[in-house]
DNA sequence: GTCTATAGGCAGATAGAC
DNA sequence: GTCTATCTGCCTATAGAC
């Protein structure tokens, strides 16, 4: 079956860039990962480009899935936030940073199709989390100064740069202090 | 002279990974860029590996020199945090990311001498939040939850991460909003 | 110290058999 | 769809002239 080959070749280069990063890896690593030769994948992706834009593509539609699940399960804005926290904690948990975080960070290394893919997925997160915020406050369930949309920049830059470096410290536990201290200062007045 | 072509190497090397990450360029490209050829560069650097621990090494003592020089200058908490800052929103200005945000990023595809440098380089920053923070904290010049450590992980994870979304974006407005934000939520009480 | 020349290998990519 | 075979070019690295 075509797709499912196409499936096993972007599960495997998607680990390789968050572990990596996408000049740290080739069509070989991925073939004899998955046991298939490197020009069966150009079937696939004629050229990395395309297999990095597939990749991010997506990484950001699975994400959005993600996101309209937690809204449609959590009404309240900290379980939501939490909820948040948790997806990027799980690529953690794999020894894997953010693909967009990866490749964010290499964008004048990259084909400019990717990167502008990878603005997109910043631009998803960034809505959503706002749209928390901004329910979340108004509801009086959470609080914090400034406008939404600031802090949720100030979260996904957070929640980006610590896997960076609890990775790179190997100690995963550094990101749940971290990112549970972001979310105690959201909580209104003394809850805490 | 031996000193300023390895200069002169090591300077456009740091950009090229600043800007490229570590797998995104080659010794030609830094040849070219300093007009010299590149088996020139590997009597200098007869690996890319020593290249890169050349590289951190470098990064490294010289933000130590920055930070001793912040904390001779600035004896106020906020005053120390602000530059603290500043150096990394130099390094946003020059369309670059952290040296060590980009590498710590791509450890898996890294040679291990350099991600150990890597560590050394966070763990050099935290050290000196921390006492920036305990000491402001005990001085009533900020205030915050939780312990200083973990302030201080927050500070850093946000600042590595602001910077590899504000330059995603094309935005860096954003890196100073993010940063703004969270230095004020360290003002003691309403001094905003 | 910097060069030319080159080794040896791997990269992305294509052609064409099956 | 997957393979073998191959192209072209770039990579890191070394040898040896100057």
């Amino acid at each position: 079956m075509t797709a499912i080959t196409a499936e096993r070749v972007l599960d495997s280069a998607q680990r390789l860039v968050q572990t990596r990063g996408f000049n740290g890896f080739s069509y070989r690593d991925i073939a004899e990962e998955i046991g298939i030769k490197s020009a069966s994948i150009h079937y696939y992706f004629p050229s990395k480009s395309d297999l990095g834009v597939a990749l991010v593509q997506r990484y950001r539609e699975r994400f959005d899935a993600e996101l309209q699940s937690i809204t449609t399960r959590d009404q309240e804005a900290s379980k939501r936030l939490k909820a948040f926290v948790g997806l990027f904690r799980q690529t953690l948990n794999d020894e894997r940073l953010c693909l967009c975080g990866m490749l964010g960070a290499e964008k004048d290394g990259l084909p400019p199709a990717v990167s502008q893919q990878v603005c997109d997925f910043f631009v998803l997160c960034e809505n959503w989390l706002t749209n928390v915020l901004k329910r979340g406050r108004k509801d009086g369930e959470v609080a914090f100064l400034g406008s939404p949309q600031t802090v949720a920049d100030q979260f996904l830059s957070l929640l980006e740069g610590a896997m960076v470096v609890a990775r790179s410290l190997n100690d995963p536990g550094r990101f749940d202090k971290t990112t549970n201290a972001f979310l105690r200062v959201l909580k209104p007045s003394d809850e805490a």
